[in-house]
DNA sequence: GCAGTCACG
DNA sequence: ACGTACGTGACTGCG
C-alpha cells in the first residue's frame, strides 16, 4: 500500500519502485514465444517458483517501506498516509466484500422492452437515411449526416466529423433524423452498459454485484470504481431511474443514502475564505439563487428559473476554470455575455478571485498544487511555454484542491462512520461511495439509529469555516431515493 | 489499442 | 491568436 499510494500512476508499481529506488531488478515469470517472451499467468506457475517470486515481493516491500514512510515525513504528508488513507483501506474491502443486490428480474424486462424500441428506431433511422448503415459507427452516422443529407457541419474530429450530442442537439429540429439519433444513442448506451452488463455480473456464490475501488487511481484523491464500475449508474431521466430501481436492498431492510450538499463549493468557500460564499452558507441559502441575486442584480426573492440556471452553471464553472467560450457553450449567452458573466462573477466574489490567482502562483512556484490535508498534485506544466498545455494545467490546479478537498471529507467521514458501525456492533453495511454520497444497507431495526448516524458523522467529519449539510433518504431501491 | 462517445459526480 | 470546464470507466468501431 504504502509503494501504490505515494507513486499513484499505475505505471509505477513495484517493480519499476523497486529499480529506481533500490536498484533492485525484478524480472517477471516469462516463457519463451517464438522469438519474444509472453507473461505467464500465476495460476499456471510451478509452486516453487512462485514461492521465490512471492518472497521477492514481500523483501522489496519490506525494504520499500522505510524508504518510502520517510519521503511521506518529509513532504508532511504522513498524517494523511497513516490517519486517513491506510484506515480506509479496510472500509473499502468490507464494501467490496459486502457487494450489492440486484434485481436481474426488472433488468431483463427493461432489456426485452428496450430492445424492441430498438428495433423500431433502428427502422426510422434507416428510412430517414434512405440506405441501412452502422448507426453505433461515428463514421458511418457523420457520412449519412453532412454527406448526404447535407446537414450543417459543425466541430471535427482528427477522423471526421463529429457527431457528439453537443453537435446533434444544436441540429435538432433541421431533421427529423437527428431526435432519433439522439434517442438510439441514449437506448443503447444503457442498454449495453448497465441493462445488459449488470446481470451478468452477479457474483454466483453471494447473488450480488461486487465492484472494485481503486484508492490510488485518480490525480484529485478520489476513488474510482471499476469492473464494474458503480459511481456511474445512471440517474437522470426516467429511464435512469429505472436502472437504479434494480439497486435494491433485501427483504427486512434498506439503502439509505447520506449526501454531501454542494460539497465542492463548500470546499471552495473554506479554501477561498470569500465573505461572500462564506455568509451564504453560513446563512444556509440556496447557493445558486444567491449568486444569481448578485450577478443580476436582483433580490433573491425576484430571481427567476432562467437566472438561477445561469448562476448554477457558473459557479460549476468556476471549479473548472472556465473561460467565457466554455460558458457560452453550456448555456444560450452569447460569447460578450459570457464573458460579462465572468466578470461580474469575480468582481461579487473577490475573495475567489484572489485564491485562484495564488492557487496557480503555488503551482507555478513549487510545481504542485495542495488540498485541505496536504494531498498533493504535481503540475509539471504550469510553466509550460505552450499556451493551450500552460492553461490546461492551471485548470488542473484550480479544480484539484476543491475536488480532492471533497475527497478528504468524504473518505475522513467513512472512517469514522466505519470505526463507529463497528464499535456499535451494527450489522448496517457501507455499500458504494460515489464521491459526494455514501450508500449503506441498513436492516430495519437500525433504520433509526443508522438515519441518525450517518449525517452526524458525516458533517462533522472535518471543520471547515461553514457547516456541512447532508441529506438523509432510505428506500427499498436506490433509484426511489430522492 | 486508440478514438469517439457518453454514463456519473 | 490559440482552443476552449474538472475528474473518472465502459462500450463500440476500426485499423
Amino acid at each position: 500500500m504504502i509503494a501504490a499510494y505515494l507513486l499513484s500512476d499505475k505505471s509505477l508499481g513495484l517493480k519499476s519502485l523497486a529499480f529506481s529506488r533500490l536498484g533492485i531488478e525484478m524480472t517477471p515469470i516469462t516463457e519463451l514465444i517464438g522469438a519474444g517472451t509472453k507473461q505467464i499467468p500465476m495460476s499456471l506457475v510451478d509452486i516453487r517458483q512462485a514461492a521465490d517470486y512471492a518472497c521477492a515481493d514481500a523483501d522489496v516491500t519490506g525494504q520499500l517501506t522505510g524508504l518510502l514512510t520517510d519521503e511521506l515525513h518529509k513532504q508532511g504528508l504522513w498524517q494523511l498516509f497513516n490517519d486517513v488513507e491506510m484506515p480506509l483501506v479496510p472500509v473499502l474491502v468490507h464494501m467490496e466484500r459486502s457487494g450489492i443486490a440486484l434485481d436481474t428480474e426488472l433488468l431483463r424486462q427493461m432489456a426485452h422492452r428496450l430492445g424492441e424500441q430498438l428495433i423500431k428506431l433502428e427502422a426510422e433511422i434507416y428510412n430517414c437515411a434512405g440506405h441501412q448503415f452502422n448507426i453505433n459507427s461515428s463514421q458511418q452516422l457523420g457520412s449519412v449526416l453532412f454527406d448526404e443529407l447535407k446537414l450543417p457541419t459543425g466541430r471535427k474530429t482528427k477522423n471526421g466529423y463529429s457527431t457528439g450530442a453537443s453537435v446533434l442537439e444544436e441540429l435538432r429540429g433541421s431533421h427529423e433524423i437527428i431526435e432519433h439519433i439522439l434517442e438510439y444513442r441514449q437506448l443503447t448506451k444503457l442498454k449495453s452498459t448497465y441493462i445488459d452488463s449488470l446481470p451478468r455480473l452477479v457474483n454466483p456464490k453471494t447473488g450480488r454485484v461486487h465492484t472494485s475501488f481503486n484508492q490510488t487511481r485518480t490525480a484529485t484523491g478520489r476513488l474510482s470504481s471499476s469492473d464494474p464500475n458503480l459511481q456511474n449508474i445512471p440517474v437522470r431521466g426516467e429511464l435512469g431511474k429505472e436502472v437504479r430501481q434494480a439497486f435494491t436492498a433485501p427483504p427486512g431492510s434498506s439503502l439509505l443514502s447520506g449526501d454531501y450538499s454542494q460539497i465542492d463549493l463548500r470546499s471552495l468557500a473554506h479554501l477561498s475564505q470569500d465573505q461572500g460564499l462564506l455568509d451564504a452558507f453560513n446563512h444556509d441559502e440556496d447557493i445558486h439563487a444567491a449568486t444569481a441575486s448578485r450577478l443580476f442584480n436582483v433580490d433573491t426573492a425576484r430571481v427567476t428559473d432562467d437566472m438561477r440556471r445561469v448562476a448554477k452553471t457558473v459557479n460549476f464553472g468556476v471549479i473548472y476554470g472556465m473561460s467565457d467560450y466554455g460558458l457560452q457553450q453550456a448555456t444560450e449567452l452569447s460569447r460578450a455575455e459570457a464573458a460579462q458573466f465572468i466578470t461580474a462573477y469575480f468582481e461579487k466574489y473577490p475573495g475567489i478571485k484572489k485564491y485562484l490567482e495564488a492557487t496557480k502562483q503555488q503551482g507555478r512556484d513549487l510545481g504542485y498544487v495542495e488540498t485541505l490535508l496536504g494531498r498533493r498534485r504535481s503540475i509539471p506544466e504550469i510553466n509550460s511555454p505552450n499556451y493551450q498545455i500552460r492553461e490546461a494545467a492551471e485548470r488542473m490546479a484550480i479544480n484539484m484542491p476543491v475536488q480532492g478537498t471533497s475527497a478528504d471529507i468524504i473518505k475522513v467521514a467513512m472512517v469514522r462512520l466505519y470505526q463507529e458501525m463497528v464499535k456499535r456492533h451494527l450489522k448496517s453495511k457501507m455499500l458504494l461511495q460515489v464521491h459526494d454520497e455514501l450508500l449503506f444497507e441498513v436492516p430495519d431495526d437500525e433504520l433509526d439509529e443508522m438515519r441518525q448516524l450517518v449525517p452526524e458523522v458525516m458533517s462533522t467529519a472535518l471543520k471547515l469555516s461553514i457547516p456541512l449539510k447532508v441529506s438523509i433518504n432510505s428506500s427499498r431501491s436506490w433509484g426511489e431515493l430522492k
